[in-house]
RNA sequence: GCCCCCGUAGCCCAAUGGCAGAGGCAGGCGACUUAAAAUCGCUCGAGUGUCGGUUCGAGUCCGACCGGGGGUACCA
């Protein structure tokens, strides 16, 4: 490898007198030089074990593997603004550093180029989405790769590539090709794992499990179609009529995590609709234990876990039912969960959601029953005179309410009596069963018991509808029998629960639960259970920008994989590819995938070699959601050339190894799950891709594809870069960057623009607020290693802050400071000598180092550079800058800005390179100070200071303090104790 | 409403429970310049949102409150 430093670029003014300053053109020559130098050597492409790029005795010359990931980047058709860079940058300070250490690193970026923005974009530009998206592709790679960036570029691939969707077709195939099992034995013990489908027909065809709800059938007796429907109720991915998320506006369905809590979509804010369509789905929820359970083992944020965890919502609880007489007179029973079985004795009532398909049995013909409140009636006299009446005007109201306004009419309780009474299964009192909406037939049994003395809902609703009110739980003892003004859920006792076959009285809300659960197993009125918010995944899209699904039907409409050797299913052209847009308020529209107005590719016909012969398919036409794509990239990554595998399983183990160790906190015995070593992005997918991804990973670790149990290791969010807006008078934002900062009348600064005063607010970069800024601008007047040190240096990498442009020039000084202790501004002939650094000046350096280490290690890369920048200005104030301090800041500085350090490193007379250079190490027994300032406190606070020797022992330093002047005459009148901590620290408290 | 994070100088941010300031921006003064910009040198600057507690000692730990940001919301 030849390095040498290249020509700084010519003169262009006769009157520069400072040709070889650092500026930003010199910048740009340097950069762009060194990239390209990268490119043609292969720099940063890292060596595999195996697979078609097996280079082992490569591997075998690094030390440890680094397996660094940055979120799967969408191209979007605006390009990139400053924003969007600061994590690659980070995983590149970090990636570069660890190459520094020795290590394999591998840092790769891929582009996630399916789904709705592209396809958008593509219809409001005419073209198609595959032009338009590879156009963003191509814009984002050159602003990428101005940045410097050490990727191994072979590795990149973009989820459009048939080569890649075919494998995303694949692990389609596998879960589709799965079942859970809940009682098959892990390798690690515990229980439940994937298996294939197979597996369970051997199980179905011997009897060894029985066929669900298959009146004692055997599997034989059972035609092709009944054993497709029964099969689909245990496949990870299965198709399933249910209500589903139906957005006209966008013209498909969408997942629930994809909805707001306004009900409206996440994309494009258009109104979203309830509606029973038949749609593919994944298991996730097979998996809710393990994804709540695993976060134990991963080294997140505990603000991202605490976010899954809310997701999953595992509350443990018991299903109990409560006997009720129907409509009929004849007995049935209402089966609810709660959270609270200890609160029984205190259920004064029952209310069922709106859907809830019971209600219809519930309700009485004929008149109210005897006594019924009035206001149980409903709100509606005319629709009040029958339960009959009463409860289907309700019904229908509720059904016409969208979620906006069930959220604006907040938490005024509404309901209707259903006419009948069901009985607490514990004190035997007939209580009434309402209708209302605060009860959500998505949850639970879509059912409750009331316990209005002990639940912040059920009270407003006992209060608004005169129910009793029952006290159950008591702080102590003795107050069982206090007055409950509003509902109680602190910590107490049962009291007034018992009766003559269980008394809970006395006990603690804990021992309360465990006995009444026992209780009402041995009655068979209930059971312990744990319930679970989170729901079945939905995977289909009716859009055209995504991955068919490889998945086709026959004419009994049982479905069939795609054969492997056919995959990938390509994507066909279409005629038309924007989808059938409806009024986003159109509500009974439904979807058409675009994919189904192509009969030549929707209708194949094919010989399945399963003995029947040439028969007629019809395909699938939804596409995946693009969440698929970026369920499994970082895998990709590993061995993005093989044709056999996803990846070698020899390259996932490699690279996914489990460390050693647990990572820190995690519970004891947990094992290392291993994953990707560091996974840096944005908060705002902590719930939806980082869950998804999850759960792929854990198929495939299952279906023995990969020997990680968890895809991210240690996941780090990063902030935000926000900035400056500025909107006139009329509300309207201004280009953010024509506006002026002056000083107003009372000193307070103003902001104008084109004269008028302006308010300025703060907001995410993006044009819609007019302050954006794009990479390109700071190359342009500053080059990327400014920009890169400047986005590093300003503030934790977790916390957002606000890009302030005038605040750049700090670290082109820096720079330029640094370039100026090695290359002379004026000739370009190197500065540094081989003098020795002074004492002061080793001890700092070597503190230096071991703090920059440190702080790179913990990506603290702002107070890193703070460290540098304080060196620096050390060797600034000397007349001959000592070499070994120099070549050791440029060293240190190489991670943050490479072009600058590889430039000046081989000015210093360097082949090879700073990418693989040693990192300078920290010498212990460098770091000597002759004296150290020892601080006198007297009762804390600092009186006196004194020069002492570093290695003094706390006795002779107790002596020496007691001794001055200002301690005796503190203590004149005795000493309560002294507080030793040599040598920087005495503090003395008198009497 | 509930949960989480953050409040240090005009601004962005440092500070294993031990001298409140590492670094940067802005400001001021000076140098260079015919002048300006750029650059360089020097310099000014807060007692850590409020109140209380623990401690020999609190920016740091604990409690309450105030302000900002994020998540979630009739989840039984």
């Amino acid at each position: 490898m030849s390095q040498a430093p290249i020509t700084p670029s010519t003169p262009t003014a006769s009157a520069n007198e400072t040709p070889f300053r650092y500026t930003a053109a010199m910048a740009r020559d340097i950069e762009i030089a060194w990239q390209d130098r990268w490119e043609e050597e292969g720099t940063f492409n890292a060596p595999n074990p195996a697979g078609p790029w097996a280079e082992p005795e490569k591997v075998g010359a690094l030390g440890q593997k680094l397996l660094v990931l940055d979120m799967f980047p969408y191209p979007s058709g605006v390009g990139l603004h400053v924003g969007h860079p600061l994590g690659y940058i980070a995983t590149d300070v970090y990636s570069r550093f660890h190459r520094m250490l020795g290590k394999n690193v591998l840092h790769a970026l891929g582009y996630d180029a399916f789904g709705l923005p592209a396809e958008q974009y593509a219809v409001q530009t005419g073209q198609h989405p595959r032009k338009t998206t590879e156009e963003n592709m191509t814009n984002m790679r050159r602003q990428l790769r101005r940045l410097g960036l050490g990727f191994d570029n072979r590795r990149t691939f973009a989820t459009i590539d048939e080569d890649y969707y075919r494998w995303t077709q694949w692990i389609f195939l596998q879960i589709w090709d799965a079942w859970y099992d809940a009682d098959a034995v892990r390798a690690d013990g515990a229980k439940g794992r994937a298996r294939p489908i197979s597996e369970l027909v051997a199980e179905l065809e011997s009897g060894e499990r029985a066929i669900p709800d298959g009146d004692g059938r055997a599997w034989a007796d059972l035609g092709s179609t009944e054993q497709a429907k029964v099969l689909d109720g245990f496949r990870l991915a299965y198709t399933d009529e249910a209500p589903v998320n139906w957005c006209p506006g966008l013209g498909t369905v969408l997942s629930n995590e994809e909805v707001t809590n306004e009900g409206r979509s996440e994309r494009g804010n258009y109104p979203v609709f309830r509606r029973n369509l038949s749609q593919w789905k994944m298991r996730i929820t097979a998996y809710a234990d393990r994804l709540a359970d695993d976060l134990d083992g991963v080294d997140w944020p505990e603000k991202v876990k605490l976010m899954q965890r809310n997701w999953i919502g595992r509350s443990h609880g018991a299903r109990v039912t409560f006997p009720v007489v129907l409509g009929t007179g004849e007995t049935g029973g209402i089966e609810v969960f709660t959270t609270r079985p200890d609160t029984i004795f205190g259920a004064t009532f029952m209310v069922i959601a709106p859907e809830h398909p019971l209600v219809d049995s519930l309700v009485p013909e004929g008149a109210w029953p005897e006594g019924t409140h009035d206001d149980w009636k409903g709100q509606h006299a005319a629709a009040s005179a029958t339960p009959k009446e009463a409860v289907a005007a309700y019904r229908l109201a509720a059904s016409r309410k969208s979620e906006v306004e069930r959220q604006t009419e907040g938490k005024d309780k509404t309901g209707v009596f259903t006419g009948s009474f069901a009985t607490n299964p514990l004190t035997g009192q007939s209580i009434p069963v309402f209708v209302a909406d605060y009860v959500l037939m998505g949850y639970g049994t879509g059912a409750i018991m009331a316990v209005p003395g002990h639940d912040e809902r059920d009270f407003e609703y006992a209060s608004k509808f005169s129910i009793p009110i029952v006290r159950v739980v008591a702080p102590t003892a003795e107050q069982a029998d206090m007055p409950l003004t509003e509902w109680f859920v602190g910590d107490g006792v049962a009291v007034n629960s018992a009766n003559d076959a269980v008394s809970l009285d006395g006990l603690g809300i804990d021992d309360a639960k465990a006995r009444i659960i026992a209780h009402l197993e041995a009655g068979g009125i209930g059971h312990g259970t744990i319930n679970y918010r989170i729901r079945d995944w939905l995977f289909s899209r009716q859009r055209y920008w995504g991955e068919p699904f490889p998945i086709m039907y026959d004419e009994d409409g049982v479905a069939y994989a795609v054969p492997e050797e056919q995959l990938p299913l390509t994507l066909p052209d279409v005629p038309d590819y924007s989808p059938k847009t409806f009024d986003p308020d159109d509500a009974q529209s439904s979807p058409e995938p675009p994919l189904s107005r192509v009969p030549e590719w929707v209708n194949v016909e094919m010989d399945l070699g399963d003995g029947r012969g040439l028969r007629r398919f019809r395909r699938e036409t939804n596409t995946m959601p693009n969440w698929a794509g970026s369920c499994w990239y970082y895998l990709r990554y590993l061995d993005p050339a093989n044709h056999d595998a996803l990846v070698d399983p020899e390259n996932e183990r490699y690279w996914m190894a489990r460390h050693a160790e647990p990572v820190a906190g995690a519970p004891a015995g947990t094992r290392d799950p291993g994953g990707v070593d560091l996974y840096v992005g944005g908060v705002e997918h902590a719930v939806l891709h980082l869950l998804y991804a999850r759960f792929w990973h854990k198929v495939l670790f299952d279906l023995g594809h990969v020997s990680s149990e968890e895809p991210f290791r240690k996941y780090f969010s990063q902030g935000y870069i926000q900035a400056w807006a500025y909107t006139d008078s009329r509300g309207q934002y201004v280009p953010a960057s024509e506006v002026r900062e002056e000083p107003g009348k009372d000193g307070e600064p103003t902001f104008v623009w084109e004269g008028q005063l302006v308010n300025r607010e703060y907001g995410k970069i993006g044009k819609s607020l007019k302050n954006s800024v794009s990479p390109d601008e700071m190359y342009d007047a500053y080059g990327a290693d400014t920009f890169r040190v400047y986005e590093m240096s300003m503030g934790p990498l977790e916390l957002s802050k606000p890009w302030e442009i005038r605040a750049v020039v700090g670290s082109q000084r820096f720079l330029q400071r640094l370039w100026r202790n090695v290359v002379d501004e004026e000739t370009g002939a190197v500065r540094v000598a081989d003098v020795s650094p002074d004492q002061a000046l080793t001890t700092q350096l070597h503190q230096t180092i071991a703090g920059v280490r440190e702080d790179y290690e913990g990506l603290r890369f702002n107070t890193a550079i703070a460290k540098l920048i304080e060196l620096n200005n050390a060797v600034t104030k000397l007349d001959v800058p000592p070499r070994e301090v120099v070549e050791a800041l440029v060293l240190m500085l190489a991670p943050v800005a490479p072009h600058i350090a590889e430039e000046m490193w081989a000015r210093l007379g360097h082949d090879g390179g700073v990418a693989y250079a040693a990192f300078p190490v920290s010498d212990p027994a460098k770091i000597v100070e002759s004296q150290v300032t020892c601080v006198v406190q007297i009762k804390g606070k600092v009186r006196d200071r004194v020069d002492v020797a570093p290695d003094i022992s706390e006795d002779e330093l107790r002596e020496l303090v007691l001794a001055r002047d200002k301690v005796r005459a503190a203590t004149a009148n005795g000493i309560r104790t002294v507080i030793v901590r040599a040598p920087k620290l005495v503090n003395v408290v008198p009497l």
